[in-house]
This record gives structure tokens, C-alpha cells and sequence, in this order.
DNA sequence: GAGGACTTCCCCGCCGAGTT
DNA sequence: AACTCGGCGGGGAAGTCCTC
């Protein structure tokens, strides 16, 4: 008997409770539903898990918005219960599956060997009516007539019972496998198709492209030749590079459009040197075959948006680009750069609380993320930056991450930059763990450390995902403007600035957030200093008072004093007797380190 | 009109793949 | 190995619609 007990317990507990602290919501109300019931309002559904703790307090409770959304998608696990608002149920696939799962695991003969008769007839009658109940006649054979009669008969019509209901369930799992199959063949056809498509019309481009660079060649032959016989340069000349197009088999409206390689020429005064303008799509295409710039490259006037496409798409990643990131162009878009083939991205900024001088109110909250101090920028030493970041010294953050000694629980990482003798150190401090920092040359290596810490606590395989810039903060766009704001950060001769958008606001409108693409200014100007008031308490954590001016000998504020010196040096006509406020800075964590 | 139901938008973090 | 990029799903917030 005390095993049986053990045994159920067991498959109580691996059952009912499968790691709950790691749960989502979604996993958790799937978790309910299949223990508790096939239908269930919202907010009972919201109440169960959370009393059971079933997920992270500290999730605000979305389930709600999670289901909802769910229930649109074609094969969610969720499905709404029509005619009941607010309720919800599982799928009958997610239900189909649990059953054939749950019954594979009753009839463990071991386990059943184990009970007593009765204990058995009372979990296959369950079953039996359960499943009665959740599939209704879309399973049921139709001489199937099963009765409750059955299971008070003898244990062979019990056991017959039981094989014919499994064999049933079985049958009809494999025509919903078998439907399944023949949809994703047909999809996959279709696909192959498309494929198919696609490489006629790469072929039918590639061949115009080729004869395009014969008759090219051809031309600029063909021109000196002239130009050595007549001193007169050639007016209009393009009419020699008229291309026969081939005829295709494809039958692509896109191929229908005039191409920018067959140009109108009687039109165009010089159409080797004067690209049509194309279309997004056109452009698309342009860049995926990688038509040759040489037909083109000798022009002074193409415009700059094709001499990056042009450095772009000579790499394999940049052709890959030009297909995948089409949808991408809300997000991030190249535009002009005035020349030099410099490629500069378009960010999104979030929107962060600013003083009214534009100033950003410290610690800026991003997420997980706090950045308490910018830092000072180091130009003067070019391993201070590179393209694409500068690390500047006394930049301080801290995040919320996944403890190295107990991965379910979160403590507070304290991310700095330092100054070492080559470059920068990146210095990541555990909560748990003050007196052991993380020191590294790079941003990744010190997160890579950390992850790795994590991973083997967790069990997993390292891998190498995860980005020390996006730990540290200053890959993130609102930060990185920032520091492109900073004083001197337009000395950083490797840097190529990113340009930014102001954010997406929703109802509220927000401050526009200053850009370097803005006229330049110091983040403080000398007339908001004067009108300078304290920063909120509210914004700071355990804020100690600090008098600028009056200097501090604890060694651990200097970061906090430098970031406010450069803000005060950053205007000439700033004096510093001037800013007479006591303000309020984080000291905590300073002090902490 | 109030409150609940539902939708939409955006941010965040994880992680795999690709590049340097 | 270090780093970047992009996809994806979870989650929050705010808006709109609907019912009583």
C-alpha cells in the first residue's frame, strides 16, 4: 500500500506540478484547463494561477490579453468557448494529445499491477466518460454503444473495453496526423513552385545581365574608338547599348516592368551614367543580382542611396539583406549619407524621462535596465571606441539577470566601465557576489562569463548567444544617442554616428528626445542650469545629498562627479559657481562597489 | 455612464545563426 | 572566440467596443 501511495504521489507530482516556478502564463493556463476542466472563465483561470503560484509574482497578470490573442491564431492551443464571454478552453488537439499521453501512461502495466481492481475501473470509467464528453460523436464508431453497464461486467469486458477505446483514440489521433500531412504536402508543393518561379526568373535576369556587360563593353569599345577618331565627345550616346531582351518563360508581372537596365535610352541623355530611378521592388531586385556598379560607376551624379547599396550588396550578407530585411524598413532603414560610402542606420528611440532642458533624469529605467551614469568619453584613446560604440569611461548600469548561483532567481548585476592600461575593462558585479567582479576586455566576454555561469548552473550547453552591448546598455538606441551627445563624442574619428528616430508615442506625447541629428548642444546649456531643480527622489534609489562644488574624497563618486563635471565643462559659458543646487545623486551604488 | 471584454501597439529578453 | 543581427514569443499599457 505504501507503494501504491508512493507511486500515485508520484505521478501526482510529475503530473500536476512540472517545474511551476518556470511557467509562463500561457503554459500555466494550459496546465490548469487540462487538470481542472475543459472550460474556464478568465479570471477563475487568473485566480488559480496565481494562488498556486504558478507563475512570477512579480508578472503583471496579462493571461487575459494572452488568450485573447491566442484564440486568433489558427493553431493556438486555446480556443474561446463560443457563446460564453470571458471563457476559454483548450484545443481539442492540446485535449486529444493529453489524452492519448495521459492513457499510454495509465496502462503502464507496472503501475497498474500495483492498484487494487477497483481503483482501476474507477480511473478507466472517468476516462471513458471524460473523453465521451470532450469529443462527443467525432471519435465513436458507429456501433460503438458504450454503457456504464460495461464496467460493473467482468474485468475481460473491462479490459476488451479498454483496448477497443485506446485503439479508437489511436485511429482517430492518425487521421488528424494523416490530414495534417496531406495540408503541409500541398503546402509544400506550392512552395516548391514558388522556388521554382523564383530561379526562372534569376535565370532570365542573370542572362540580361550578362549581355547587358557584353554591350557594355561593346560601347566603351566601341567609344574610345570613336573618341580616337573624332574629338567630339558622344552626345546621347547611349543609343549604342540598346539591349535585345531575351524572351523568358516566366510569366512574373515583375519582369513585365521596365528594368533599370533597359532604359528608355533614346530618352536619356547618358544612360550609362544616369541610373533610372526605380521603385523599392525594382531596387529589391536590382541589389539581389548584384548587377554589376561598373555600368554605372563611372557617373558623378548617382546618387548616394545606390553607392551604399552599391558597398552593401558586394558582400553575400548585404544581397541576403536586400530579400530579408524588406519588412524591416519601418525599423531600420539606410538613407543617404552624403557620401564615403558610410552606412548609417536609422534607430528608434524610447522615449525616457528628460528635465526640461532636455537633460535625461538619471537612473534612466530601460526595462531590466538602469543606466545611473553615461560616463566621461575617452577620445583622445582610440580603444575607447570603435564603428560602432564608444565606452565611455565611469558609464554605469545595473540589470536584473538570472543569478550564476540559482538561475530561477533574479539578482541585480552592476555593469562599469573602467580604465586599463590598453582600453576600457568592463567590470560586471554581482549582487550575490560584490567582493568576485566580472572583469573582461570586452563587453561579451564578461557576459559570456556570466552566461556561462548561468548555463552550468541550469545544466545547459553554453552557447553563445546573448550580447555584452545590449547587458552593458550602451548598444541600446536611447543610450547610445545619448552617449553620442556626450562632449567630445564627435572627436571619436572611428565612430560612424547612428542616426535616430524619435519614439512612437501611443496618447501621451513626450518630450522629443534630443538627436545628434539635431543641432549639436551640451545636454545641460547654461540657462537650464541655472533653472536646474533636484532630480526627483523618486527617480533615484537611496539618493544621499552631494555638494558639487565642494568636492567629495570618497574615490568610489568619482565616476558620479566626472559624468557631472563633463556636463558643467561641456559649456564654455558655464561656470560651475553657478550651479549652486544641491543635488541629489545615487550614491548607493557606488558606494556598494 | 460604468465597467468589463477585447484589440492593438510596442517593448523586452532569449536564443540561434551568421559574420568578423 | 567575440560579436552582431534578427526572429519570436512573453508581457505591459492603453485604446476601443460592447453590455448592462
Amino acid at each position: 500500500m505504501a507503494t501504491l501511495v508512493k507511486a500515485q504521489s508520484k505521478a501526482m507530482t510529475s503530473s500536476t506540478a512540472p517545474d511551476i516556478a518556470a511557467m509562463t502564463w500561457l503554459e500555466a493556463a494550459e496546465h490548469i484547463l487540462k487538470q481542472e476542466g475543459p472550460e474556464m472563465h478568465i479570471k477563475d483561470l487568473t485566480e488559480r494561477v496565481m494562488n498556486l503560484g504558478m507563475v512570477n509574482s512579480h508578472c503583471r497578470t496579462s493571461l487575459e490579453t494572452l488568450l485573447y490573442r491566442q484564440s486568433h491564431k489558427p493553431h493556438s492551443k486555446f480556443k474561446r468557448v463560443i457563446g460564453r464571454m470571458g471563457w476559454f478552453k483548450l484545443s481539442n488537439s492540446v485535449i486529444a494529445e493529453n489524452n492519448l499521453s495521459q492513457s499510454l501512461n495509465c496502462c503502464d502495466e507496472e503501475e497498474e499491477a500495483m492498484m487494487p481492481k477497483s481503483v482501476i475501473v474507477h480511473k478507466r470509467k472517468s476516462k471513458v466518460i471524460r473523453r465521451e464528453e470532450e469529443y462527443g460523436d467525432c471519435n465513436r464508431e458507429p456501433d460503438s454503444d458504450e454503457s456504464d453497464s460495461s464496467y460493473s461486467s467482468t474485468s475481460d469486458d473491462e479490459d476488451d473495453d479498454d483496448w477497443s477505446m485506446k485503439y479508437r483514440h489511436i485511429k482517430g489521433f492518425a487521421k488528424r496526423l494523416i490530414m495534417t500531412n496531406v495540408s503541409l504536402a500541398s503546402e509544400l508543393q506550392s512552395l516548391e513552385n514558388e522556388i521554382s518561379k523564383s530561379q526562372q526568373e534569376k535565370k532570365y535576369l542573370l542572362e540580361r545581365l550578362i549581355n547587358k556587360q557584353s554591350n557594355a563593353r561593346t560601347t566603351t569599345t566601341t567609344n574610345k574608338q570613336d573618341q580616337s577618331k573624332q574629338a567630339t565627345p558622344v552626345g546621347g550616346g547611349g543609343g549604342a547599348t540598346s539591349v535585345k531582351v531575351p524572351t523568358t518563360p516566366s510569366n512574373s508581372n515583375r519582369l513585365k516592368r521596365p528594368l533599370p537596365s533597359s532604359p528608355p535610352v533614346s530618352h536619356k541623355p547618358h544612360p550609362l551614367t544616369t541610373p533610372p530611378t526605380r521603385s523599392s521592388e525594382q531596387r529589391l531586385i536590382y541589389n539581389a543580382i548584384s548587377e554589376p556598379r561598373d555600368l554605372f560607376s563611372t557617373s558623378s551624379s548617382s546618387s548616394n542611396e545606390e553607392e551604399e547599396a552599391a558597398a552593401g550588396k558586394r558582400t553575400g550578407r548585404a544581397l541576403k539583406e536586400g530579400t530579408t530585411k524588406q519588412n524591416k524598413a519601418s525599423k531600420e532603414e539606410s538613407i543617404g549619407t552624403g557620401g564615403g560610402g558610410r552606412k548609417k542606420r536609422v534607430r528608434r528611440l524610447q522615449a525616457i524621462p528628460l528635465h526640461e532642458d532636455g537633460s535625461p533624469v538619471f537612473p534612466i529605467k530601460l526595462g531590466g535596465l538602469q543606466v545611473h551614469s553615461l560616463g566621461k568619453v575617452v577620445w583622445d584613446r582610440p580603444s575607447f571606441h570603435n564603428e560602432r560604440y564608444i565606452w565611455p569611461l565611469g558609464f554605469k548600469s545595473t540589470r536584473s539577470y538570472p543569478s550564476m548561483t540559482n538561475p530561477s532567481r533574479r539578482c541585480l548585476y552592476t555593469c562599469h566601465i573602467l580604465d586599463g592600461k590598453d582600453g576600457p575593462i568592463f567590470e560586471m558585479v554581482s549582487e550575490e557576489s560584490p567582493d568576485s567582479p566580472i572583469r573582461a576586455s570586452s563587453a561579451t566576454a564578461c557576459h559570456h562569463i556570466v552566461l556561462k555561469a548561468i548555463n552550468e548552473a541550469r545544466d545547459k550547453q553554453a552557447t553563445n548567444a546573448g550580447s555584452g552591448p545590449e547587458f552593458f546598455g550602451f548598444s541600446h538606441p536611447s543610450i547610445l544617442n545619448l552617449i553620442q551627445l556626450l562632449p567630445d563624442a564627435d572627436k571619436c574619428t572611428k565612430y560612424k554616428p547612428t542616426i535616430f528616430q524619435q519614439p512612437l508615442t501611443r496618447g501621451k506625447a513626450h518630450q522629443p528626445l534630443p538627436t545628434s541629428t539635431d543641432h549639436k548642444k551640451p545636454l545641460l546649456s547654461s540657462s537650464a542650469k541655472k533653472k536646474e531643480k533636484p532630480i526627483p527622489d523618486s527617480s533615484l534609489v537611496g539618493g544621499a545629498p552631494l555638494t558639487v562644488g565642494g568636492g567629495t574624497s570618497d574615490p568610489s563618486l568619482a565616476p558620479v562627479v566626472n559624468q557631472l563635471i563633463s556636463y558643467l565643462s561641456s559649456d564654455s559659458d558655464s561656470n560651475s559657481n553657478e550651479y549652486e543646487h544641491e543635488l541629489v545623486i545615487d550614491t548607493s551604488n557606488s558606494n556598494r562597489n
